[in-house]
DNA sequence: GTCTATAGTCGGATAGAC
DNA sequence: GTCTATCCGACTATAGAC
């Protein structure tokens, strides 16, 4: 976020044509490449997601989402703290927003956390990294980003302990259910079903709609 | 869970001695190395988990491991059906359990749930299953697992959908927690021993024993 | 029932050109 | 900024002996 637009034509010894499509600010493709990160790590988890993956999803080769990032740990670190930025920029747009329709501040961000859906990946790559904690470098990062999304919840949106922690509880069970990918059984199976409807009461349809599904690659 | 005690003198050719403390029956081995594995897979997820580090765990040979199991998938599938297992023993028995310290079911049933801690990894593993939905064979088993539970509380226990949603969600909030190993910073950050506080509300002391901490090996 | 040796594959990272 | 080629370690799985 807020990006640094550096370079594009500057100090570079080179006179490469800037419009191929091909070649872009390496800013830009950082940005191209963690939207992939999101996806693959998403599906896979960190150790089953492999480099090659992501790059093919983001159009590069291999070696240079290595190169970019550094290496694939330092790419998961960047993907989830992206990922963390979103969350609590969303949470936030949800807590300033105007009461126009009604709603409290507690159902708009519950609200928001399902819409976060959208964006491919973020839901399950965040309870993936939260598994982490045994791994030395991931499990601090994780834990630390666990600790400011409840310092949001206690300090910005004001609310106690209880309902903090009954917050992210339910924010941990859809989670769950999105990497479970249990709507590839919605209908199939009426316990599943019934399940599913108890997790997203009003906003049913558009989550099945958007929610990938079974016939996707893994 | 009712062992098949088969074997162990038989009609097997050999005349070994079966007490040298290193030739089990494999209905023995099956059982440690589940348990090792158990312990592994919850640190690494699925992916993560070497098949050696878990033969190493359980004091056998790498080969030997994948030989009894036919292949990493089968001893996670095994894994995680065992866990199940367990887990749904120790709700039954919660379920059933006198009333002498006036506790209500699913106060019995919710600390049963935090009891199962002491089973090396298994809220991990569980946890690790559940967002490896994409996965074909792993998913379906996954899902098969988290709607049994679903079961339990809605047709055993006999709780409408919306407690059960509220009970799986504790335990998802809980899981989260252990595998984060939120632990590591109870004490240290104010905001996170807060946290932890509210999701352990009595048994803290106990908690806090028997949680793996950060010293251990990733 | 259990091991040693090893084949075979995959994947992260590096070198270096354009 | 981006690619191709490639090295090398790690890991699953098989072969086969005891």
């Amino acid at each position: 976020m807020t990006s640094v637009q550096r370079d594009g034509s500057g100090a570079t010894a080179l006179d490469e044509p800037a419009e191929t499509g091909k070649r872009l600010s390496s800013d830009e493709r950082r940005r191209q490449i963690l939207v992939a990160a999101l996806a693959v790590f998403g599906t896979r988890g960190y150790e089953g997601a492999t480099t090659d993956e992501v790059a093919r999803a983001a159009g590069v080769s291999q070696p240079y989402v290595v190169r970019l990032f550094g290496s694939k740990e330092n790419l998961f670190l960047a993907t989830i703290e992206d990922a963390l930025t979103r969350l609590l920029a969303a949470f936030r747009a949800a807590l300033a927003a105007e009461e126009d329709d009604g709603l409290t501040a507690a159902k708009r961000i519950g609200q928001a956390y399902v819409d976060l859906i959208e964006v491919r990946g973020l839901h399950q790559t965040l309870a993936h990294a939260y598994l982490l904690g045994s791994n030395p470098v991931i499990g601090a990062a994780a834990r630390r980003g666990f600790a400011a999304v409840w310092r949001f919840f206690r300090e910005e949106m004001g609310i106690d302990a209880d309902e903090a922690r009954a917050f992210m509880a339910e924010g941990m069970l859809i989670s769950t259910m999105i990497g479970l990918r249990i709507v590839d059984d919605y209908g199939s199976d009426p316990q599943i079903t019934e399940l599913f409807r108890s997790c997203f009461p009003s906003e049913l349809p558009h989550v099945l709609d958007v929610l990938p599904r079974g016939d996707e690659r893994w």
